[in-house]
Parts: structure tokens; C-alpha cells; sequence
RNA sequence: UGCCCUGUAGCUCAGUGGUAGAGCAGGUGACUGUUAAUCACUUGGUCGUAGGUUCGAAUCCUACCGGGGCAGCCA
């Protein structure tokens, strides 16, 4: 007999005479000749409840069942006669699959985040992290749809990677050398030419310049896999191993890369509003109290739209003290980000054209000489969320700043080999997934966002 | 990496110098429809670890370890 999923039978529109059923129990309650299980299995944040006769054949074997076991029930759907659900199973048959013990760590109240985190193995079998891993998977889904139905087309690049200077952070180090005895060239240095790759080697910090490989070749790409960075960074919204996505655009100048990253956010905000209601109830009630109203207005109006020089000014002219200095060519700290979205516009703001010195090499540089073509998408609660800018594609000003931020035009001289044949303008950005997903959710630590999170000192 | 907070039963927490406590979970029993079921009884702890102060330390001090928050760096 087939199993039948919770999620169908919960929406059922019509009694069933026989349906097995099998999941984990979430509560059991006990009365003089029977009793209740509540059943979860993972296809729903709702459960089904089941009744459980004495005279049921395999009664006795669910004697030691309690929150946490596994059973598999073979019964009839039919109208509930209690309240708080419309259907219920009668079971005609139960067999125990696994019992929990008294050291099952979940149980039926509120437990802290906290905890829940040094459990990673069994908290998506709450009803908080059951919501948080299926809307990850619908909001993965929807990036890829969003994308496949824009014409963009996926690409993989590497995830290990020779390239260690491209402006984003510490990486990890890729060897299969000894550590205990590695091999030293003459004076004294590491010797990588017996390496597995005859080179140092790395963990993507981004997929950006291969990207661009693609994109001045099949026109609209994406990447969207995993990132590796090893910052020391000990914050809510920083991981050490999280997923990106990285459009690249090809003629396309920051105006339309600024359009394409909102329209991005909106519609897989959307999809989500549309795709996973039940789901976003628990956040909505329970999680977040402004969520709705956020994700809401996310997707019905426009982001604000405000240069670098502006927002300076917009900062100075409040008078406020900063923690930071407000000042042209700094770079604009969490609590300037935090005003601008939380409380000066209240909503997401995108900020363009900054200092040119604060920002990476590949950059095009603006006709004022002084900033360069970037721009970042702020969201209150959580800050920056897209990062992108249009890429330098004159080849005389790409080398020149390569040069300027010491970059080896021999490693590098693929990617001026895209501005030496067919050079076009175009532009790209990077979307940490983890930190959407936070958005969406209202989640408030990416540890809590990520099935196994990997963060300094944890993995 | 810096600053701050925190560690007591399976979980959430009270106890701030004088022999370790509650609620929930677990166990036993009761109850013919429950909804975090209810009611009665009940098991459970080298108070993170190691030093120190003290007649006496969960409580005060130091170090280490774990957890958390904020900031920097970034997505």
C-alpha cells in the first residue's frame, strides 16, 4: 500500500476509507480505552491527528510510543468530531517503526533558539525549523525560476579556485600537501609544485569573474552555489559556508542592473507569499509581527533609489552622533544602513555610484573619476543584501586598476582577454541566499536559516 | 578580532555566603473525544571545568571551555 503524505490529507475534499500513513509523533494524549497521536511528516507544518482504539490490532506495540517515535498507521479519513481540525484518521491498523526515549530533547513546548541549534540533527523536526527548511528549498526554486523564465541560464563555476585576490574576504586553503612535513622550495617557502594542483589553490569566494566569462558569451547568466569565507566574523548574519547568486548581465549598465536586482527580490518575495502560506503563517504569528506587513510593501512598491553622495548628505543633515563618522569616501556602517531603511525611507533602499577607493577593482569608474558604477540593496533587519556594480570594460582602465590593486595581469589575463575581444558594457550582482532567506522568514540568526551551519570555531 | 552578557535536573528557569528548588518532559495510576489534554503520586542534579578566598561557595575572585548579543569585515 502507498504512502499517503499529511499535506494531501489535510487538504483533502472527501472522506477516505483506507490510507496509510506514516510520520513522527509530535503529542500523544491518553484517554481510558484509547488514545490521540498527533502525526508529522514533514509534508506539512500541519498535523494529522489519529484516533487509536484499544481494539485496534497493534495497540500493544505502540505502548511505549510518546513524541518523538516513528509509527506507520493504515486507518480511514473522516470529519474530526473534536475541534481545531477538519479531518482525522480512525486507525484500523498501527505498527510501532521506532520508539523516542525518555532522552528525546524535543518536547511539546517552546524551546530556545539556542538549544535548538546544538541539535542541528533534529530541530527541522520542529514545527519552527520544519518552516524555515521547506520555504528555503520553495525560495531556492524560485530563484531558479525567476531566472529559466528571464532567459538567464545557469552556470557552474568552480568552487575551488586559483584566484586569491578577488576583494571579498579571507579564503580557505585547498592542499592535499602534508601538514605535518610539507614540502619547502630552497628558501623556506611552502612548495606548491607538488600539490595536487601544482598551485596554491582555494574555496570560491565568488563565482563573479567566470560569471563574466559566461555572460559576455550566452548574454544573461547566473551562478548559484555554494561561497566560502574565512573571515572571523562572529555576527547574526555572517556564515562561513553560505550560497550566493550572482547574475551577470551582458549589455546592461548599472540603471538596468539596479532594475533587474529589484525585480529579482519582488518577484521571488512574491512567489513565496503565493507559494508557501502555511508556512509563512508561523513566521507571520509567531517569529515576526511586522513580517507581513514588510514582505507586503517589499513587493508592491518601488525601492528607493539614492546615490552614495546623496545618502552622505542625507546622514549629515540629521545631526545625529554617530558610532562612525559619517564622511564622503568611508564606507556607510550598519547603523547608517539601519537609518536609511529602518527609519529615514522604511523600506528596501539601493545605493549607487560609491568612492571608488572603497570599492574592488573590476568596477567601471564613473565619468567623474571619483566613483565607480556600484550598488548595494539595503533591507531593514538585516542591511546589505545585494551587492553588484557594472564592470569595467575598457581595457585600458581595467588594466590600469588592476595594476593599482596589485593584481597579476598574467593570472588575470583571461579576464582581460573579455575586454580584448568584443568588449561590452555589462553588469552583475551577488545575492546572499541565506540573508533573503532571513528576510522572507524573519528569521534573525542565518545559523538559524542553514540546515548545518559553518561558522568560526563550528563546524 | 574587540567589547559586553551568560552557564543550576532532559528542557525553561528560581535560588546572590549557611545542608539543591519549581514548572514542563519522563515513570505509575485515574479518566469514552482530547487539542502544549486534565487530575493524583513519583524518578531525576559532583550547580560548565580547574584553581583560589572563607569555618562554610551554586553564590565572591582568577583562568580555561561552551553558548549568546553587538561592532568590524562582507553577501
Amino acid at each position: 500500500m502507498k504512502r499517503t503524505e499529511i499535506a494531501e490529507l489535510i487538504n483533502s475534499d472527501c472522506e477516505r476509507d483506507r490510507v496509510l500513513i506514516q510520520g513522527w509523533v509530535r503529542t500523544r494524549r491518553d484517554s481510558k480505552g484509547f488514545f490521540f497521536l498527533e502525526l508529522n511528516d514533514g509534508s506539512s507544518l500541519k498535523n494529522l491527528q489519529v484516533v487509536v482504539n484499544s481494539d485496534v490490532p497493534g495497540f500493544e506495540s505502540l505502548d511505549a510510543i510518546s513524541t518523538g517515535g516513528s509509527v506507520s498507521v493504515v486507518g480511514k479519513l473522516v470529519p474530526s468530531e473534536g475541534k481545531g481540525q477538519t479531518w482525522e484518521v480512525q486507525a484500523a491498523e498501527v505498527t510501532l517503526i521506532g520508539v523516542a526515549d525518555e532522552n528525546f530533547p524535543l518536547q511539546k513546548k517552546r524551546h530556545s533558539m539556542e538549544f535548538l541549534r546544538e541539535i542541528a540533527h533534529l530541530r527541522p523536526r520542529t514545527n519552527l525549523f520544519g518552516a524555515v527548511f521547506r520555504v528555503r528549498s520553495r525560495l531556492s526554486f524560485a530563484i531558479h525560476r525567476f531566472f529559466q523564465e528571464h532567459g538567464f541560464f545557469y552556470v557552474n563555476t568552480p568552487i575551488i579556485t586559483s584566484s586569491d585576490c578577488e576583494g571579498a574576504g579571507d579564503l580557505f586553503k585547498v592542499t592535499t600537501l602534508d601538514m605535518d612535513a610539507p614540502p619547502r622550495s630552497e628558501d623556506g617557502f611552502l612548495d606548491f609544485s607538488s600539490d595536487f594542483f601544482s598551485q596554491q589553490t582555494y574555496l570560491t569566494v565568488s563565482g563573479q569573474l567566470e560569471g563574466e566569462a559566461f555572460a559576455t558569451s550566452l548574454g544573461k547568466i547566473y551562478t548559484f552555489g555554494p561561497t566560502f569565507r574565512a573571515e572571523d566574523s562572529n555576527t547574526s548574519r555572517h556564515a562561513s559556508e553560505f550560497w550566493m547568486v550572482e547574475p551577470e548581465i551582458a549589455f546592461c549598465d548599472l540603471q538596468q542592473d539596479m532594475d533587474w536586482a529589484e525585480d529579482f527580490v519582488k518577484w521571488v518575495v512574491k512567489e513565496i507569499l503565493d507559494t508557501c502560506e502555511d508556512d509563512l503563517e508561523l513566521f507571520f504569528n509567531f517569529v515576526d509581527k511586522g513580517l507581513k506587513e514588510r514582505l507586503q510593501f517589499v513587493v508592491e512598491r518601488p525601492f528607493h533609489r539614492v546615490s552614495y553622495t546623496e545618502a552622505v548628505e542625507l546622514l549629515l543633515a540629521t545631526g545625529k552622533k554617530w558610532e562612525y563618522p559619517v564622511e564622503w569616501g568611508a564606507n556607510l556602517q550598519s547603523e547608517h544602513e539601519r537609518y536609511l531603511t529602518e527609519e529615514h525611507f522604511k523600506s528596501p533602499v539601493t545605493v549607487y555610484d560609491y568612492p571608488k577607493d572603497i570599492k574592488p577593482f573590476y568596477m567601471r569608474v564613473n565619468d567623474d573619476g571619483k566613483t565607480v558604477a556600484a550598488m548595494d540593496v539595503l533591507v531593514p533587519g538585516i542591511g546589505e543584501i545585494v551587492g553588484g556594480s557594472q564592470r569595467e570594460e575598457r581595457l585600458d582602465i581595467l588594466l590600469e586598476n588592476m595594476k593599482k590593486h596589485g593584481i597579476s595581469e598574467i593570472d588575470y589575463g583571461w579576464y582581460a582577454d573579455l575586454r580584448r575581444y568584443g568588449s561590452v558594457p555589462h553588469s552583475g550582482f551577488g545575492l546572499g541566499f541565506e540573508r533573503l532567506l532571513m528576510f522572507v522568514t524573519g528569521m534573525a540568526n542565518i545559523r538559524d536559516v542553514i540546515p548545518f551551519a559553518r561558522t568560526p570555531g563550528n563546524a
